[in-house]
DNA sequence: TTCTGTCAAGCGATC
DNA sequence: GATCGCTTGACAGAA
């Protein structure tokens, strides 16, 4: 089972994709940004490759307007394809896995025949995207349904129509998923039936729209098994958690672990891939992977515990000093309990104080080479946030120039400025 | 330098 | 029929 995550990463240098306004959408523009993206690309293939995140979705927009021929008419796939060739042979040598999922503008069924035309331009391209990078057909492309239109049969009945009618190597990849509001799992099965393609199945939409709510996500886990074939890889899902009193819908700012790991050992011997939507992202990947690895290390703790520490006493001085006990012994991996306390201390708004401290123990890293006036603005910074709150961003920002100046890796490499 | 509004996409609810 | 909300991160111009 592999467990991956989607498009952007956090705390990650150089991993930041660009994109710009149409009206600025030069060719020479768009050259650099695409170079600039592909570049990023290979730091976050890296990246994962260093984490053990096997999966991986690549942003729809890495190649701005690529599906726009009147935006953007460069020939991108001939022109960087030598940065195609070598981010493909670095996603095959690490064994990775990945995917793009065009949004929910992205429309095939739409009575609409410039939309439908449109949605296919932008199934073409990133189909062109995956080919370029040489990846094979289970690499897959990720579509909804689409729109209802006050009459599903006959949506339905388009969608399948302009499936049949998609080139044959955008069919080899195209995988369809259930969504929360228009089309539940089993109406995209038997959407399935009739296209072959394979079915995503994901648990939080499901949840929310479903005509049988007493399914449970095993159920269409093996259900939904019979859909992939051979060439289509391991069986592929997406799961997220509802983030309590936002949306219905709405994803989780991370997975919560305990929640995690009952769905996990539900479906662990089913052989799939799980690709987690989440807000933090990559850090809920490595989070999943180290909770679900028997053989995980201490090393594996005492690094992550580096990148949050700052973030944690930032917010509880009691959990810091809990997390420090709790990492003593050094023949023991308790994953579980270390991540339950990241959540609680993340769950806590940062107090004037444990803020200030959290500031003053990062300061420590540049206070003897700082110049007289940086260690002003530093003492005029700290006495405003310690009366007003909303200071504190602007402490951080001075903070973040002063580690980059003084090239302290160490704290710019951690979390303290993601939080 | 920092903040705020805008962009880009299509559907569907609401007035 | 027109407008707004949904979603998203980053752009882009204002302050």
């Amino acid at each position: 089972m592999s467990i991956g995550y989607p498009c952007i990463t956090i705390g990650v240098e150089n991993t930041q994709q660009k994109t710009c306004r149409k009206r600025n959408a030069t060719e020479e523009h768009l050259r650099t940004l695409i170079d600039h993206n592909l570049t990023a690309l290979k730091n976050i293939i890296e990246f994962n490759a260093e984490h053990n995140i096997k999966l991986f979705r690549i942003s729809s927009d890495i190649i701005p307007f690529a599906s726009d021929k009147e935006v953007n008419t460069l020939n991108w796939s001939k022109e960087f394809s030598n940065q195609f060739e070598e981010l493909g042979r670095l996603i095959k040598k690490h064994g990775i896995r990945v995917s793009m999922h065009p949004g929910q503008y992205t429309v095939i069924n739409s009575p609409d025949e410039g939309v439908v035309s449109r949605a296919i331009a932008d199934l073409n391209y990133h189909t062109l995207f995956l080919d370029s990078l040489g990846v094979d057909e289970a690499s897959k492309l990720i579509l909804h349904v689409g729109g209802v239109y006050g009459d599903k049969k006959a949506a339905v009945n388009r969608f399948v129509q302009t499936y049949h009618g998609l080139n044959e190597r955008v069919k080899n990849r195209l995988v369809i998923e259930n969504d929360d509001r228009s089309y539940s799992i089993e109406e995209v099965l038997s959407i399935s039936e009739r296209t072959g393609a394979p079915v995503v199945y994901d648990n939080l939409h499901s949840a929310i729209y479903t005509s049988d709510p007493d399914k449970s996500d095993t159920y269409w886990i093996n259900k939904v098994k019979s859909t992939w074939e051979e060439k289509d890889g391991r069986q592929k899902t997406h799961y997220s958690q509802q983030q309590f009193n936002n949306r219905t819908g709405s994803h989780s700012k991370t997975i919560r672990i305990d929640e995690f790991m009952e769905y996990y050992n539900e479906v662990k011997n089913l052989n799939i891939d799980i690709m987690l939507e989440v807000k933090d992202k990559n850090l809920s990947a490595v989070k999943c992977i180290l909770s679900t690895n028997e053989n995980g290390t201490i090393k594996e703790l005492e690094e992550e515990w580096s990148r949050y520490k700052y973030v944690v006493l930032e917010r509880s001085q009691k959990i810091y000093q809990s997390i420090r006990l709790l990492l003593k012994d050094k023949n023991a991996y308790p994953v579980i309990q270390f991540y339950r306390l990241i959540e609680a201390a993340i769950d806590q708004i940062p107090s004037n104080n444990s803020a200030l401290n959290a500031a003053s123990h990062v300061w420590g890293y540049v206070k003897k080479e700082a110049k007289e006036k940086e260690k002003t603005k530093f003492k005029r910074l700290s006495e405003a946030v310690a009366k007003e709150e909303s200071e504190l961003k602007r402490l951080k920002n001075f903070l973040k120039q002063m580690m980059e100046k003084y090239d302290q890796h160490y704290v710019l490499e951690s979390l303290y400025f993601e939080f």
